[in-house]
DNA sequence: CGCATTTAGTAACTATACTTACTATATTGA
DNA sequence: TCAATATAGTAAGTATAGTTACTAAATGCG
């Protein structure tokens, strides 16, 4: 396993601060790379083998059978061109299924494979479970209240529901 | 420039929500992506070429000048191997030296060049004033409660100056 | 001292996560 | 209709962001 501090760092001798970990981007690519970590743990625990990518595009498909990639890609919020990527090693994995569309010859409809939604089911309660292990250090309420303020963070984009307002930073 | 939400998706025809969409690493990525999107644009426009991991080394270097590459990777809680490619392009880009350590003959001990200490001191305020652009959806309250929760969140490991202990996911 | 363990760094591998560029197809509008 | 534009997907390239495995060197301990 991945040592994040290496005990000699906590020794008499220790490195000076920066800049950079008092910013929000440093914080927040920090809570990125624990989620992460959380996730591939968990799941290898339950022995499964998925990244969290894949499992939210297996989420996306199951929930929307026959979409096209970029389809998918929008709703979870990727680019299109990893979906692709990742799409392909879903179907290697023979996860998922790719079919060419009859109303778009360009587009390709994706649909879970048995042993894909096999899988999906399987992991689902483990993924669920593991959210509150990403937040460690917040009681219930913060946890709450953290995810109140990184979805109002997110703005407009993600609630497509009831905005048509696209992404900010789109200009 | 990459759009998130191509705008087919706002028409009438639109996908179904996932379970994947309500849960904390999700969100904890969307604003990882915003943030690196964030960075990559303001730097552009400032006319740099730095990515947001680059600009931590330069930053940790800056601050720790001799230290070694294990040290700047567990200052800024990167993987060691990780930190390699870092060093290795800004070598390549002539920011930072790598010199042999003479106290231990493993360690290469990293400095900033001439140009590094010249690209980071342009970098620096760019990077401090594009923090704010990286939470646009909460008022500046909102945000400092959203850091000061995200600092919570990530637990002892970032408070090294406080406490001993280590991150938490390495049991 | 000598040996087991740890540590610094690299190498090779996998998987994101984007970019630009390209092809093929669909849609729009004059 | 037909030309301009937009979109679906792939390809190639770059940069993270880790993993395991390895070498070389340092450290700890009996």
């Amino acid at each position: 396993m991945y040592i994040l501090f290496p005990s000699r760092y906590f020794a008499p001798m220790s490195l000076k601060h920066t800049h950079v970990q008092h910013m929000a981007g440093h914080l927040i690519r920090r809570l990125h790379q624990s989620s992460t970590q959380v996730f591939a743990a968990r799941i290898k625990a339950a022995g499964l083998d998925l990244t969290p990518v894949q499992f939210a595009a297996l989420d996306a498909i199951h929930a929307n059978p026959g979409a096209d990639q970029a389809g998918i890609a929008a709703l979870i919020a990727y680019d299109k061109a990893t979906i692709g990527g990742v799409i392909d090693r879903l179907e290697a994995k023979d996860l998922v299924a790719r079919t060419p569309s009859k109303r778009d010859r360009r587009a390709r409809e994706v649909r879970l494979t048995e042993a894909g939604e096999s899988l999906l089911t399987q992991a689902m309660p483990v993924v669920s479970k593991l959210q509150d292990d990403i937040l460690p250090g917040l009681s219930l309420e913060e946890r709450a209240q953290f995810l109140d303020l990184a979805r109002k963070a997110l703005g407009p984009a993600d609630n497509h529901h009831k905005s048509s307002a696209r992404d900010p930073f789109c200009h």
